[in-house]
DNA sequence: GCCAGAAACGAACGATCGTGCTAGAAAGGT
DNA sequence: ACCTTTCTAGCACGATCGTTCGTTTCTGGC
């Protein structure tokens, strides 16, 4: 990896934990040079606009998130293992408020505003969602859920579940959020079954 | 009511619209009072500051939504009838994008910023939340539901299925993200029986 | 119709925003 | 060790940010 690459990625790594926190609109290319100790003008050279930033930090995020969720889900065993690994996982990402924060902060900040950003976030989503409903069929076709569950369904019901889980979480700081998302979730898989 | 707060209601209003647009933290005195047809000093000078304009902001979409959404609610029978009015007027009024759209981008935007107005959302939500449960409670006495059910949890359950139902309207525009929810919701109801 | 007080304006402030341009420092292949 | 490419700093720009202040315009009770 060249010198420039590996600034970048660094600066990428600084902007997605800021945004996690302040949003992804919030990003300033002055204080995000000052985090990573560049210029701005030197930072600003990487990126060619502020939306350029903005869409490779999202790009970088999504990469985060399939690191730490999607991927070990996938080496679980199909069907409901792997629903059940990928839930864990999510709810272990989103404890600490990593990428999957950035996700839930960025949709709510950019659902009205049309543009590439916004976008990429729906492009990322339907992606995601649809591992999610895959995951969820071959669960059905192993005979561990329901055969007339609805796939797109279960994957709208627990993306609302953890939407429920980062706003208990993080807003509330509720200790109890775990455990109640962990009863909703329960409650879907009981009732595909 | 004098003109000072006819105007000062005025501004609100814009603000809160959008505001649950581009986000609480997005507006700007500047744009708002373009929007308004007053000066930038003369808007600013209703409010002390900024971050008072957001609070105020707040505080008129809470009203707005308890207009909009609570009070129509406690009109209806208690009991189960109640809490299905109640999901039926936030559908509607989430439908075309009012105070709850702004609560839902608020919470995410300042989820991990501590301050006033952090602290505002969580009152909100708190004071709403109970409000739910109480409505569940009684449908639990009337013998609607499960006498094991748990009103708290039930609250929560059916805030993450609104946010799912946002996210899949408004950031997806997902055609069937109304039925979706209505199915999610009735899934909810159905555990609880 | 006058006059006190409320309401709105215009100009300006320091700061910071995103974005260019240019020169020099660092890196790396040969 | 040189030379080319890549990277970064410095400086400046116009715009806009939130905020202050002094002045002007409007309102409403007498």
């Amino acid at each position: 990896m060249s010198k420039g690459e590996a600034t970048r990625q660094a600066v990428l790594g600084r902007a997605a934990a800021t945004a996690s926190r302040i949003g992804l609109a919030g990003l300033t290319i002055g204080s995000l040079a000052a985090d990573t100790g560049l210029s701005k003008s030197g930072l600003f050279a990487h990126f060619q606009s502020k939306e350029s930033l903005q869409a490779q930090v999202l790009a970088y995020a999504r990469e985060l998130f399939t690191d730490q969720v999607v991927r070990p889900a996938l080496a679980a065993p199909r069907g409901e293992a792997r629903v059940r690994a990928l839930f864990e996982h999510w709810v272990a990402a989103g404890r600490e408020g990593g990428p999957s924060c950035l996700f839930v902060s960025a949709s709510a900040e950019y659902d009205d505003q049309p543009g590439p950003i916004r976008d990429q976030l729906v492009r990322d989503h339907l992606d995601f969602t649809d591992s999610v409903a895959q995951m969820f069929r071959t669960g059905i076709s192993e005979g561990r859920f329901r055969s007339d569950a609805d796939p797109d369904q279960f994957a709208h019901d627990l993306h609302g579940v953890m939407l429920g889980f980062f706003h208990a979480h993080r807003l509330l700081a509720e200790p109890a959020a775990e455990a109640r998302t962990r009863r909703a979730f329960e409650n879907l898989l009981a009732a595909a079954k």
